[in-house]
DNA sequence: CTAGTTTCGTTAGTGACATAAACGTTTATG
DNA sequence: CATAAACGTTTATGTCACTAACGAAACTAG
């Protein structure tokens, strides 16, 4: 999933145009490259934005925490503490009631910082969603909140 | 993009939980997972699929066409004719008007590997959008049409 | 006709990402 | 107290989208 390339979009079989799946690829497809192109912009990641926004939301949480709260996996969780800790956005300190626990929390530059990519990441989003109208958009993201939700519930959820 | 693990969806903080180019990446995830799945249990891929429902609507074509149609890398369907043709569902003979191209044409076995793959593709979407209605399945497929074909239209549309 | 550019099929490789495996440490649970 | 589970971490895997490069053939221009 994920294809780019699309100019030629046009000559795509009619029975394929309107498959759901195929379009929510492609829909995340371009999604995805201009957030990370936008982020990148600002010298940061999707990650970075759900991490902080997550941390700023709770106050301060462990890293399996906030791995649970952001789905992104513990594996790849320390690596991302990393580079948030280096540009000192985030702060990581052992818990004393659990030791093999870090509690992370949030700093002023991070702060600073997310409402930094507060802003960048609405704009994005608009501009994501350009060529729908205001209310297009939020029965959008409606629906989509709607199936996401009712898929969880449902089906191979996550156990 | 593509996260499971959401049986702790409720956790996500709320800041997160609208952002539209985040529920399509749960979307797609969801969806791509689902009928992966589902089209793994026929020895299929969606490629396949694609490429077939593609050689049925047009005839036949070359390989760099099916490549433009379907959004299929020209360097991803050496590999994924030769599966088919292992398969003996499509045949490649070679274009007398121009010895660079290959005719990729759809056999009598692709076709009915085609109509069996319809129906369980169909199956797979119904199962996908189990949570919505009829109506609003309709309106999330128009919906994501238009944002698809909006956004290749403006902004860094192919070429 | 010749030279340069483009297209075709093909091979190989890159980089991002989701996900698993395993490990030592620490904390719960039976 | 023993066994199981959770934590942070490192390392590995497989899948994708996507690029680069290549020889062969085909257009395009001078």
């Amino acid at each position: 999933m994920i294809q780019v390339m699309s100019a030629t979009e046009s000559l795509t079989a009619p029975r394929l145009r309107r498959v759901p799946s195929r379009l929510l690829a492609q829909a995340a497809g371009q999604a995805d490259r201009l957030i990370s192109a936008g982020l990148a912009q600002a010298d940061a990641h999707k990650w970075h934005y759900a991490a902080l926004a997550t941390l700023h939301d709770v106050g301060s949480a462990s890293q399996a925490d906030l791995s649970r709260r952001t789905g992104i996996y513990r594996s790849d969780m320390v690596a991302l503490l990393n580079e948030l800790e280096e540009r000192a956005y985030v702060r990581r300190s052992p818990d004393p009631q659990d030791k093999r626990r870090n509690i992370i929390s949030i700093t002023k530059r991070g702060e600073q910082q997310l409402s930094k990519l507060d802003k960048l990441v609405n704009a994005l989003q608009d501009e994501l969603l350009a060529g729908l109208s205001a209310r297009d958009r939020e029965h959008l993201v409606d629906l989509l909140a709607r199936l996401v939700a009712s898929f969880s519930a449902a089906g191979a959820g996550g156990q």
